[in-house]
RNA sequence: GUGGCUGUAGCUCAGUCGGUUAGAGCACCAGAUUGUGGAUCUGGGGGUCGUGGGUUCAAUCCCCAUCAGCCACCCCA
């Protein structure tokens, strides 16, 4: 502590970085707002236990990226590391899950502990949907155009890519586990020791090790296409040929896996190669078994997560904020009255930033800064005409009006 | 958690092969312009040279530690 410093990996997000988050989020919610997804808010800590049962002892979240700590009461706390954990739980809390499907939208901090680099960060945002209770491949198919949809407002759909697989089902996956499980055991010696560790761990991962050694191996490991039974295939195709249906481009990349067991069929990723090894914008999946793991009734999921900082950076400059008009008074009488002049106008709606100090000269350059659209100068000759100059910052035009028009001729500018 | 790179003004960066008061551009403030901004000119403020320790007559520079950022891995948003 003591040090003027935010701790590792927390940042301040000034207005400029703050208005770029409050675009993403605000252009996220808009659009799941059209798919009906409305907002859900829940608390940024639950009961550690939340995110242990949803998330798997074994997982790195949660063996070690969770901020987790002990309050007065003695109970053990944990700072949400992901949103869907605490969304589950509010349906089976507030025992909405009797209303069947649920659609909602999240978006708020998360927080893990990692070593920070671009684009990770140990306290950061995420946008989130969740569609709760339809198994039907259409839901899939609803949350990726949606995913993609928000890109595509944000200006950046085309510098992503969609990568998409499936999971299967239990059934598929526990015969693919068992044969991948046979094989690289039979290879464990040759394997990376990263490898070895994920064999025990999560062996699907192997696939994807970029160990160059491994890949050996791994080009002649069973394929899980001879795994998948028919109705996860079928599953998976209706995905593809909705996708394709809407003309959502994707690309198949069995590789693509997820490290909790309740995950199932679907899984995909929007990815960039704009931020460095932090390629993954946006992903998400299936997960029918969560429910069921927190004790509530067995109900289908499919959501997806995505980062708003990495969002925020790959969308560049964002939207300045709407210019206002600069109200400067001069001389003692006017500063008198200024105040209330611009009381009334901002409860009309119009957007004024009255100049508080400075000369003439200086308060102007203060209205140039700010990008006012117009002056307001309410001067001592004005003023006793009842009325004020105003002065077009753009032209450099200037009028001078009657108080009592002022908010009409303000309103022309519009 | 592992390995590596970096750290000088609000920002972007010079600089000192260890040696008096550490520089520039941008930004900021003031004046030229005491009722008129954007351009220009002039002047000004601002630095414990990330922090702590060590070596030395002397450290921003060399050494160690620490903190932070970045890069790769791990993993992920």
């Amino acid at each position: 502590m003591a040090k003027l410093q935010p701790v590792r990996g927390t940042h301040d997000l000034l207005p400029a970085q703050a208005r770029g988050h409050r675009h993403v989020v605000e252009t996220a919610r808009a659009v799941a707002a059209r798919y009906c997804y409305d907002t859900i808010d829940t608390p940024i800590f639950e009961f550690t236990e939340v995110f242990k049962r949803t998330l798997g002892e074994t997982s790195d979240v949660v063996s070690k990226e969770m901020y987790s700590f002990e309050d007065k009461g003695g109970d053990s706390i944990t700072l949400r590391p992901e949103g869907t954990a605490g969304v589950v739980r509010a349906v089976m809390s507030g025992g909405l899950a009797q209303d069947l499907p649920l659609k909602y939208f999240y978006a708020g901090p998360m927080f893990r502990y990692e070593r920070p680099q671009k684009g990770r960060q140990r306290q950061f945002h995420q946008v989130g949907v969740e569609l709760l209770g339809v198994p039907e491949p259409s839901g899939d198919v609803e949350i990726i155009a949606l995913g993609a949809q928000i890109l595509e407002e944000l200006g950046l759909l085309t510098d992503t890519k969609l990568e998409l697989n499936t999971l299967g089902d239990s059934e598929s996956r526990a015969s693919y586990r068992r044969a991948l499980v046979d094989y690289f055991g039979e290879h464990r010696a040759e394997l990376s020791a990263d490898s070895q560790h994920r064999l025990d761990r999560n062996p699907l991962r192997i696939l994807d090790s970029k160990d160059p050694g491994d890949s050996e191996i791994v080009a002649v490991a069973p394929r899980f296409a001879d795994h998948l039974t028919v109705e996860a295939a079928d599953f998976f195709a209706a995905v593809c040929a909705g996708l394709d249906d809407l003309g959502i481009a994707y690309t198949l990349t069995p590789t693509l896996v997820r490290g909790l067991d309740y995950y199932c069929h679907t899984a995909f990723e929007f990815t960039t190669t704009a931020l460095g090894a932090q390629g993954t914008v946006m992903a998400g999946g299936r997960y029918d078994g969560l429910m069921e793991i927190m004790g509530g009734p067995p109900t289908p999921g499919v959501g997806w997560a995505a980062g708003i900082e990495r969002l925020a950076m790959m969308s560049g400059d964002t939207p300045p904020p709407p210019r206002p008009f600069a109200l400067i008074p001069v001389g003692e009488d006017a500063v008198r009255r200024a105040t209330p002049l611009a009381h009334h106008l901002r409860r009309a709606g119009i957007t004024v930033d009255l100049a508080h100090r400075g000369n003439l000269s200086r308060r102007m350059k203060r209205a140039n800064k700010t990008r006012a659209r117009a002056a307001i100068l309410l001067g001592e000759d004005e003023l006793q005409r009842n009325a004020a100059t105003l002065r077009d910052l753009d032209s450099g035009d200037q009028v001078e009006v009657s108080l009592d028009d002022l908010e009409a001729r303000l309103a022309q500018f519009r």
